[in-house]
DNA sequence: TAGATTGTTAATCGATTAACAATC
DNA sequence: TAGATTGTTAATCGATTAACAATC
């Protein structure tokens, strides 16, 4: 099985899809259906399924809830992960407070920050100074992490992680983090995401 | 010329690249060490500048600020690229104070949001009611949007911006746009990150 | 049954990598 | 000059698309 990156995409999308359709009140969905709703191709959509061995019936496309389930396995939903969030900055502190990650089993267990003026022990995430990030990873086995902090900060604070055994890194910090260990990073650069606007912008006004 | 959007990508990441090197003293680079910086392959670097025509000196490789000054050119760094912010809830918010624009030459213009709490004509960021999003957007010729808004405000928001003239814009409201116009979207949706990382720390697990 | 859709294989397309002549 | 690096072409690799037999 050679799933590619782009395909765990996709599959994330297909489920996003499913659940407004099941919503909708779709009980049986065809291939046709989710390459409409997330802008692929209905030969991709069953190309990636076949990768995962999800199969349908021929003629009857694919009961919804039974794929639900089978990418709920996939990203197993049936687990709550938890994660913790490093830096209290704009952003971290957003995320704190973000509301959408409850619906897909994720809880932020707890915060961290160098700032003492943050720390509290008593809300419902806890905020921690930073040098209690190793050992609270250890002890509540997170596997999962959020790295806010600014650029000089990151690569300290993601050597943390990883010798604590965080598996997976979401990384705010506009800087590539260093990495040869098997953890996993996703990056969300906000500054490259606008400056990558700016050029199709730009590139349509030029033609 | 084939610029692909990977390309651009790396383009961007060049350019942090270049600026961190030219932080530390460096004058010239190699591809060889842009692609160390940046975690690709020297052969892509001469790619990627090669499709953009950038050139450097055979055998003395390229010169930093040449190669930033190329790549302020093309993603506009030489002009201010103005954007609203459309929903202040934690995400907007974050961004609406957010600093790291402001190096990109990129200007928060003004904020929008439904409740009337939030509004505030006084404010570094002014804050409006949604009304007069377009109105705003076409009388300042702003050509770029974030959409922050929850998913169910968000098709309408973009149909809005699309209307009044935005040509790029950065969705953070977890569903996939409409979109058969001209205008780019990237999106950036936090749920699917996380559940992303959920997947591969899952599939380390098992193996 | 006839018609439509799946699941998979083969063909195509595009992006990355390797190789190397040009040349500083 | 000899050695090293660019710029580009050709080869490879991988992902997407097309096609179609199987079958409900």
């Amino acid at each position: 099985m050679s799933t590619n990156k782009n395909c765990i995409v996709r599959i994330s999308r297909y489920k996003n899809a499913l659940n407004r359709l099941k919503s909708l009140g779709f009980v049986k969905v065809f291939s046709s259906n989710l390459a409409d709703a997330t802008g692929t191709s209905s030969a991709q959509v069953r190309k990636d399924f076949s990768l995962f061995g999800i199969t349908g019936n021929k003629r009857g496309g694919y009961n919804v809830d039974d794929l639900i389930e089978q990418m709920n396995q996939i990203f197993g939903k049936h687990l709550v992960h938890k994660v913790v969030i490093v830096g209290l900055g704009n952003i971290g502190k957003a995320l704190l407070r973000y509301k959408g990650f409850e619906k897909e089993s994720i809880k932020v267990a707890a915060a961290f920050d160098i700032d003492s003026s943050k720390f509290n022990d008593d809300s419902i995430v806890p905020v921690y100074p930073l040098e209690k990030l190793g050992e609270f990873i250890k002890e509540n086995e997170i596997k999962l992490g959020v790295i806010s902090v600014p650029d000089v900060a990151a690569q300290q604070v993601f050597e943390i992680m990883k010798k604590s055994g965080i598996k997976g890194v979401l990384n705010f910090a506009p800087i590539s983090l260093n990495n040869e260990s098997g953890v996993v990073i996703n990056n969300i650069n906000l500054e490259m995401e606008l400056e990558n606007l700016v050029y199709y912008v730009i590139a349509a006004e030029k033609s």
